[in-house]
DNA sequence: TTGTCGCTTTGACGCAGATCAACTGGAACA
DNA sequence: TGTTCCAGTTGATCTGCGTCAAAGCGACAA
């Protein structure tokens, strides 16, 4: 946006992280083109594992269709989820060579892939593609930081409520209607998912979904349709002040 | 370092992020002048705020000497501690308006700034500020992961040797020292600030350390100066596998 | 010397959430 | 129609850390 000789395309791969492409006219003007050429795409199912920690990583990823998760894991087994990646989230770091993180298909996932080698090439000679991606990487910095207050300081409803709300919200903008009043969406999570996205026990998690439930908060059909009558009243229980002050 | 037609030159303020400059041939030779001009310094004493969460910030900034800390709060006056500033750590957000938590100086504070709006021009023309912020910033977003595992899943002792730890890494490398063998530093943080980090009260942070004194793990002189008899006791009071693979 | 102030330590007690264990309910399949 | 399986629920009990309260300690001033 800062840029004065600039004009929007989109590439055709809806959710890349380069979909808005600003095309610099000191730059060349056929990086679309070689874009187009290296990218890829893979498939997995519910569960499979996409890297392990530690592995060696050749690519970079953006999300399509489905949801992936960032999780660190200890000696022990404790595991923390650190990351929720839905369409559009990029994975993978350029300039390093194996993952710092498990990453795991929560549902069937389509991802948008770029060999990193021509990827850091393009972006070394492509301007809008490292700003793009600083963009990128500061709303997930942030969203992080937000996650550390959750982890640090709510109480189990807190964080319960807090990411049910996080998903609605996503659920919501992706089918383009804004979350409030009465909202109604799948789980995309396992109780023990959601137990490691929040730092609890996924006994914890199943209490204080039932807490919700007994107290008009929300809704249960089956064990993964959330109904919220009242968007509001599960936003009072995040403990965020939700005064809507945007910070863009 | 991807690109080819590049060189490095140093400019002048030693922890800037900008500090290795790469000058590519096709970009303008003359940024580093620009870059001069609009920089400026900024200092506060220790306990000073930068600034509040949501105010006005005209400007971004990194750390030349001194530590500053981000901190959000809760309503009912729950604070989290969610980034801790050492020299050379960039503060502020190209792009955006407001401040999104509290900047404090946690020791007294030198820092190098840069009015946002002729920053956001000079990164819109020079694609290596971009990709090196974006590097600091993938380096940032990698800590905070780590540290949302700490704070979702580790013990209050592995909590403490983890932030001590830390600090003593930190420390060490900014005296060019590696951090092996017996170590000793000084703590730039109140034991409050610490259990802000660290997700706990400040009782139970000093429980903690007298814990960690007991047993020998520590050694303290006065309440801020710590001897660490055995870095490798110590890692292994922080849970981490220290199998030292460093993923770089 | 005495007082006060900020930071820290220590103790006593309570509770939110972990742990361990049993049970429920729906889906797949024979 | 029963069997197995697995995700989820619920209950009983335990415990690590929070809460509340008091006291220690070094720095500085009067």
């Amino acid at each position: 946006m800062p840029h004065q000789d600039l004009q929007l395309l989109s590439h055709d791969c809806g959710s890349c992280p380069i979909r808005h492409r600003a095309v610099c006219a000191r730059c060349d003007a056929d990086e679309l083109q070689r874009l187009e050429q290296i990218k890829y795409y893979r498939s997995y199912q519910a569960g499979q594992t996409v890297t392990w920690s530690g592995d060696r990583m050749d690519f970079v990823a953006s999300v399509v269709t489905g949801i992936a998760t960032l999780t660190q894991t200890m000696e022990d087994g404790r595991r923390q989820m650190v990351g929720l990646l839905l369409p559009s989230d990029f994975v993978g770091r350029p300039g390093r060579q194996a993952a710092a993180y498990d990453v795991t298909a929560a549902t069937d996932l389509v991802m948008c892939c770029f060999r990193k080698k021509p990827f850091e090439e393009l972006m070394a000679k492509t301007p809008h593609v490292a700003q793009r991606l600083l963009e990128m990487t500061l709303d997930e910095l942030d969203a992080a930081r937000e996650w550390m207050l959750l982890l640090g300081r709510k109480t189990a409803r807190e964080k319960i409520s807090s990411l049910l709300a996080i998903i609605a919200r996503r659920d919501a903008s992706l089918r383009l209607k804004s979350a409030q009043g009465a909202v109604n969406f799948d789980l995309p999570l396992t109780r023990e998912e959601m137990a490691d996205y929040l730092g609890l026990t996924l006994e914890t998690v199943s209490r204080q979904m039932s807490a919700l439930k007994r107290d008009g908060v929300i809704g249960l059909e089956g064990k993964r349709h959330i109904m919220v009558p009242d968007f509001d009243r599960l936003l009072e229980e995040t403990g965020d002040d939700n005064d809507g002050g945007f910070l863009v």
